[in-house]
DNA sequence: CTCGCAATGTTTACAGTGGAAACATGATGG
DNA sequence: CCATCATGTTTCCACTGTAAACATTGCGAG
């Protein structure tokens, strides 16, 4: 039962005209508003009240379409892995696959925690939902795909369980230090660094 | 005057008792609360009425020592620095330097994180402070040299930088996601992992 | 010793938060 | 045409961080 599709369809320009009541599709416009803010200012103080704001509702409208701000706030990050899985997917395209696009993954990944600090970081500090059984793609399993062909490629195939650990640790902890400003964000260094690990092609 | 029943005190083990209104030494009364605090449950809810109640004061009078609630959680961070600091030279020392030595800084990074999650989240997670033009440790210092100290022993001396960051990410990445709950907490695992790029003596 | 001041702690109050009810409005299918 | 149901609104509550005014204490100067 409710298996909902809630994949968004974010630039979806809903029937405008004169809708008092009923907004077209709230859920997706809130989940764009939100990804929105997480987008710009630093400073993403995101609640529910100036999230309704932004989409012209009151406040406990929302509560229609997710039981509480946790929710809300885990489907922001669903959306962000997807959105990971997806740059990640069309950096190894575009490398060619292979070991080059092997570390392309790599670099997308720190590119992305740089270019969407907020995004990132609740995607991955949200708690695992650990339920979803189903073979239903959580969105971050793109990735891990990725991940997991690309140390196919490089390391043999008996030592795949730590490499592709070793792998993702690596990326994502550069990704971290980056937007945590441990280490200034240096794209060459960020590469070379990844290189160290992910193969010295260039 | 009015209140002056017995109002529990609570776990207050100071050395000079009795004192009504003036405690010993607050501050450091409430980092500690909110040390254990942060220990204790893995919902680490740390307001500030908590705080207070715990160390038997009322929620203003933290306000006497910290401007507000961030600079309170930064003193907390800057303790959880010290602590990893601590732990790492320990581990060092205890291996007898060297690349086992350094192998195990790496290790008890990562063990770190797991004990106290809520601690090692919240110290990496703060913004860097970036003033203190000072020689004044902050306390990640410790760690930090004694990361420069162990690359050096491993690494050639011309990629000192990018192989100290590598080994920095990947121990830092490793952390993040265990107690993200991304990967099991598997400390033969995390020994493999970290081998892989810390030399490979066990 | 006494007095006054600075440090520290308390009360009270306020704006803002997430969330629960109860009510209002619109769409829709018999 | 109308009953029903999904959706949005109002109102309310407990709670949070924090400012302002007041209380209490320790300490140093006269």
């Amino acid at each position: 039962m409710a298996n909902k599709d809630n994949s968004v369809n974010i630039k979806d320009a809903p029937a405008k005209a004169g809708r008092a009541y009923h907004h077209g599709d709230l859920r997706a416009a809130v989940i764009a508003a939100g990804l929105e803010r997480l987008a710009g200012g630093d400073a993403g103080e995101l609640g529910l009240r100036a999230l309704a704001r932004d989409v012209g509702v009151s406040a406990t409208a929302l509560y229609r379409h997710f039981p509480d701000k946790e929710a809300l706030l885990d489907a922001l990050a669903e959306e962000g892995l997807r959105r990971l899985g997806a740059l990640q997917a069309q950096a190894w395209l575009k490398a060619g696959g292979g070991r080059a696009g092997f570390k392309a993954t790599g670099i997308a990944y720190v590119r992305f925690a740089h270019d969407e600090p907020a995004l990132f970081r609740l995607s991955f500090t949200r708690q695992m939902p650990e339920r979803k059984g189903e073979d239903e793609g959580d969105g971050g399993e793109v990735a891990y795909n990725l991940l997991r062909a690309g140390v196919g490629e490089v390391f043999p195939a008996e030592s795949v369980d730590a490499a592709a650990l070793h792998a993702w640790a690596l990326v994502h902890g550069l990704a971290m230090l980056v937007l945590d400003r441990r280490v200034d964000w240096d794209e060459a260094m960020v590469a070379r660094v990844v290189g160290l690990t992910f193969g010295g092609v260039d």
